[in-house]
DNA sequence: ATAATAAAAGATATTAATGTCTTTTATAGT
DNA sequence: ACTATAAAAGACATTAATATCTTTTATTAT
């Protein structure tokens, strides 16, 4: 479905976005800790996150990463795209170069409704949506 | 969403179904022409959905792979399972080890509907049907 | 200015997926 | 028996994804 960098780059969002408290910043390494993933390879995602404006982040004593009320209200899918392209809810499920309903692959009709609800979920679902869950103690972002 | 040998082992199965005339056999050769995939990668494919019994082979002069009534009338995710897992249609979209209603994580229940219903196309849609569509060429398996 | 901090950038390593080629085995037809 | 055919099996190559480590740059606080 996703990549790993892709679920990553979505908890760290999640995450960033729910330490925001309008102050201060969160570290590499909390994030790492706090998404349960490899602390290098999260700090390759989230400064490719941050290059491409989908987080802010601040360097020196006291630095580290936060996100703004615009960046947070972003639908999730903007990071999926950011991390994996489109593919995910414009390609063919089997890898067709041109599938339409006018030239459609055996799978196409059925898997409309399938990319559609996909694309519906990660369009009308922001960062800040799930960070409340994860706020409200109805979600979490590891398995501790 | 698919690997690439899962893609190809779909529209193989399909290719080899829709040429079953009871009699002859498909070749690699020509299922690798069918559905536009390098032919030795489809060749290891097909090997590992025949020793899986997904498919049958026979060695020789006029040998080839051919499918049963009973094969073609497999659901998809058969096909999917043997290739990919069932990861896809069981497993947490942000990767968590132990993610369900009781501990979900953010994006659980927006999945869950999506996770269902890619479950029940894979489930209730069979090779035969498919191959159907491909032979009322009302799909195709390739972009010729 | 200097030292400490933390991200940015770049280099390297490892693993898994994808793709290709060669050799072996089974079978059919002569 | 011999030859041709085609899959099976195994070895090898390439690429992309994942992961780790080192060096550089920017910033803060002393």
């Amino acid at each position: 479905m996703f990549s790993k960098s892709c679920e990553y780059a979505i908890k760290a969002s999640i995450f960033i976005a729910q330490h925001r408290d309008g102050v201060t910043c969160v570290g590499v390494k909390e994030i790492a800790k706090g998404i349960q993933a490899p602390e290098y390879f999260v700090a390759k995602i989230i400064q490719e996150l941050s290059r491409k404006k989908a987080i802010n982040s601040i360097k020196g004593p006291n630095g580290g990463f936060c996100m703004s009320e615009a960046q947070m209200k972003k639908p999730i899918l903007d990071i999926v795209v950011l991390m994996d392209g489109d593919g995910l809810v414009n390609n063919c499920i089997l890898g067709l170069e041109h599938c339409s309903s006018d030239n459609p692959c055996p799978m196409h009709h059925e898997y409309q409704k399938i990319k559609q609800s996909m694309r519906n979920m990660l369009e009308n679902n922001t960062v800040a949506d799930f960070k409340s869950l994860v706020n409200l103690k109805k979600a979490v972002l590891n398995t501790n």
